[in-house]
DNA sequence: GCAGTGATCATA
DNA sequence: ATGATCACTGCC
């Protein structure tokens, strides 16, 4: 029996107590792990972020001050931040940095989901993990991968922020772009 | 190109 | 109580 890699420990607190530009950057190659009700696990590799960076970024929803729906993204890093999204979608977002600030990082790509309605669909996520640990407890957490070259990120605008100005145009979007990884096999 | 969909929030 | 908004998706 093989040892088992330190990969597959649920990323540490610290992680997530960063910058969200830091955390969206290197949650690309990590591993979105879900636990199914029969203890199974299903691990997809994240692909594509976004980073909300605060009160002070005008396309994150705290910088419209705390409400009922955002408060998560003001508490400690590390938890979901789930909310629905034209009445239909669910968004997977896990709050960085300090506590205070309300920051997080949308998951829009992981595995063969792509785009972030259909991560959350795809795994079975609702308003139920909003708040919760991103740990083993919740059955929902991030564990390290492969890292992923800088070459092969790439950096774009947000996708549907454009009433945020020229927060807009920030490019605080991160992709993986699968041509310029190493050879797998 | 745009309709669907409903919780959330500001306004009253 | 009401109306606008919305970090999207799927089908025209």
């Amino acid at each position: 029996m093989p040892d088992m890699p330190r990969s597959s420990q649920p990323l540490a607190a610290a992680f997530y107590e960063r910058p969200a530009d830091r955390v969206a950057r290197d949650l690309l190659g990590a591993r979105l792990v879900v636990r199914a009700p029969d203890g199974g696990l299903s691990r997809y590799v994240v692909f594509e972020t976004e980073a909300y960076l605060g009160a002070h970024d005008l396309a994150c929803h705290g910088s419209k001050g705390m409400t009922k729906r955002n408060a998560v993204m003001f508490g400690p890093a590390g938890r979901w931040y789930v909310y629905l999204c034209y009445g239909m979608h669910w968004m997977l977002n896990v709050v960085t940095g300090a506590e205070g600030v309300p920051a997080a990082v949308l998951i829009r790509g992981a595995g063969e989901f792509v785009g972030p309605g259909r991560v959350t669909r795809g795994l079975g996520i609702d308003k139920a993990f909003d708040g919760r640990a991103a740990a083993r407890t919740t059955g929902l957490w991030l564990e390290a991968g492969e890292p992923i070259p800088p070459r092969a990120i790439s950096r774009t605008p947000r996708i549907g922020v454009g009433y945020a100005g020229a927060w807009a145009e920030k490019p605080l979007r991160f992709v993986v772009d699968p041509a310029k990884l190493p050879t797998m096999i």
